[in-house]
DNA sequence: TATAAAAGTATCGAGTCGAAACATAAAGAG
DNA sequence: CTCTTTATGTTTCGACTCGATACTTTTATA
């Protein structure tokens, strides 16, 4: 049954993914998901790097984000910005040396090695199966998508700009192109 | 890039796997780590049951690994069998309760959602390529491949029965069907 | 026969992780 | 405008993971 040969390979990548991230990591001392927080700062938008951000995408809780991003912080990877308008809000972004160690880690070695020997667009076409995969999973769960915002329902085009229809600010096109944690699909209707 | 795509996408799937095994894990009382030593048990063959096969397989040490079974031991959900030659191995066997909890979390429920919505061969075409993915993935870190014994360069067909060139015992049709520690792939050339 | 290698267990310490309690700030109700 | 509720984040505690190390037993090798 091929679902759950499906289950079981990506379960395997999975595996070899945290094996590797195990690897770089031990390096600079981090763990695995001391790694993936880091790599999600970098990919997300300023709406979405807060401590309720990474946990929403984590699927932890936020005290164990918490103590996460404390070791981050120590160790200079990521810098901490509390919000100007709300005081409740803490912002966390990558630092030089945290987007340093970041591009030891992505992609995977493992990764590299093997779709060096496929063609552009059969890497193309396989990122595109796996996307697709991802977003239906994601919408028959009802759970949050994390997508880029340019592929955001919210997102509108404002001559050669764009805007959030959620917050109504003004974005630019390096913006539209990070993720974020109030992502949603345009409706299949 | 497509590379840093198929590489976000598939972190961003294992997430998902994690979360989901943490909640049906809970359940029961088991950890991520737990059950995935458990569904390694379920899928390979009796040269690979060992500590060292979990070992090699979770890429773990075999002291964490030796902890991990003692708990699934002490629940029940796996027992224990001692090798009749060679008197430091021993065996593990998922029993009747583990295999009923890990019918319960695998395939992974939003995997089967998500596919639910695809064709028989398109899900076929899916699990190629991922298995594709994961096979040069291995040759080219000279990893374990850890592959289903009927796909290995060592076995052998004997009339309508199979044979294993490396141990040299016969084997049966489902045997062949399981993981195994020693499996590899046919040579390229 | 002596030595080395392999499989597994036991123990310790650092660190993850979830749960719960807490603090602070913003939003909402009356 | 005050009181309550809700949201964000931190701290603390206990259970558990995980790697490192030392150890035992058994098998393989020189």
């Amino acid at each position: 049954m091929s679902l759950k040969q499906v289950h079981n390979t990506l379960e395997r990548l999975c595996n070899l993914l945290r094996v590797e991230a195990r690897e770089q990591g031990a390096g600079g001392g981090l763990l695995p998901v001391q790694l993936e927080a880091l790599h999600y700062l970098f990919q997300c938008n300023r709406y979405s790097d807060t401590v309720q951000g990474v946990t929403e995408y984590l699927g932890q809780t936020k005290g164990t984000v918490s103590q996460t991003l404390k070791v981050l912080e120590n160790r200079g990877l990521i810098t901490r910005h509390p919000d100007s308008s709300d005081r409740r809000l803490v912002h966390f972004r990558p630092s030089r040396s945290g987007r340093r160690q970041l591009a030891h880690a992505v992609p995977a070695r493992f990764l590299s090695a093997a779709l060096e020997t496929k063609s552009a667009t059969e890497t193309q076409q396989l990122a595109d199966d796996l996307i697709e995969l991802l977003r239906t999973a994601q919408e028959t769960r009802a759970m949050k998508t994390f997508g880029a915002c340019k592929t955001c329902r919210f997102n509108e085009r404002v001559a050669s700009r764009f805007r959030c229809g959620l917050t109504g600010e003004s974005l630019s096109k390096p913006d539209t192109e990070k993720i974020c944690r109030e992502h949603q699909y345009p409706e299949a209707c």
